[in-house]
DNA sequence: GCTTGACTTGAAGTGCACTCTAACTTTCAG
DNA sequence: CTGAAAGTTAGAGTGCACTTCAAGTCAAGC
């Protein structure tokens, strides 16, 4: 069981830089790390699941501060369960209400370049004649 | 035609602060707005369309320097149709692909949250018991 | 023994998109 | 005539999420 890595190795295993994982600790978005004998971070498969889990909710628009209080519920363990889980379908939600918004103003992006290629036609037109 | 509109008006129209608009127009988002004879700012119909337009494209992502870029391609007039029309093809495409990843994401979080759901009914059967 | 590279810390700096402040003028209702 | 409400400007301040800097420790290779 030496799965124990670096905060260099999570760095390249999440593509954060090492400063953003230290950073993200100080936040309180990770829990103070495990050190080795020197002091060196030292960090195991559950911790490598938990920033995963982290980046994509932070992909998903979640502010940091957030992240950093559904951790905190995180560590008060199971008794924190149905709390975390409000919190994860309050995500969900504004989530699915974000992606209609994008799809939406996708649509209309799509109808502005219809309308765009007619005109640029047109253009062609005129300069070919 | 009095359809004439200041600040104000157009800050209440599009929810932005008085202060954001002129921010935009100092930023090149927005052409220097006509002025009345008291030098305050005026806004016709065709304002309002384009700051609503710009308020889409920011809302999925573009940030301002590249809206400002658009706007001044949109300012060279038909000309630029080609560039204009290749540049909303590029935030499309970002589009769709973001709009892909949060859908991913969407259901990944579905999927924690099934399990969630099972483990705070098997807590309330302990519980029960 | 010295260099290189990875790690440590706290603090300062960066970029974006505002947001607010200060000092001012103009317009209008009472 | 006064005071409130709206406008003007330049510039400073804010919040977020890093990023960079400064100054150091520690282990391995030459």
């Amino acid at each position: 069981m030496n799965d124990l890595i670096t905060v260099g190795e999570l760095s390249r295993l999440t593509g954060l830089s090492t400063h953003a994982i230290r950073f993200y600790e100080a936040k309180g978005v990770l829990r103070p790390a495990n050190r080795a004998p020197n002091g060196h971070r030292r960090y195991n498969q559950a911790d490598v699941q938990w920033l995963e889990f982290v980046l994509r909710l932070k992909s998903t628009g979640m502010p940091l501060a957030e992240i950093r209080d559904y951790a905190e519920q995180r560590a008060a363990g199971d008794i924190s369960l149905v709390t975390r889980m409000h919190m994860l379908e309050q995500h969900q939600d504004r989530l699915t209400t974000r992606i209609a918004e994008l799809a939406a103003c996708a649509q209309l992006l799509d109808e502005k370049m219809r309308t765009y290629r007619k005109a640029i036609l047109a253009q062609q037109r005129k300069a070919a004649k």
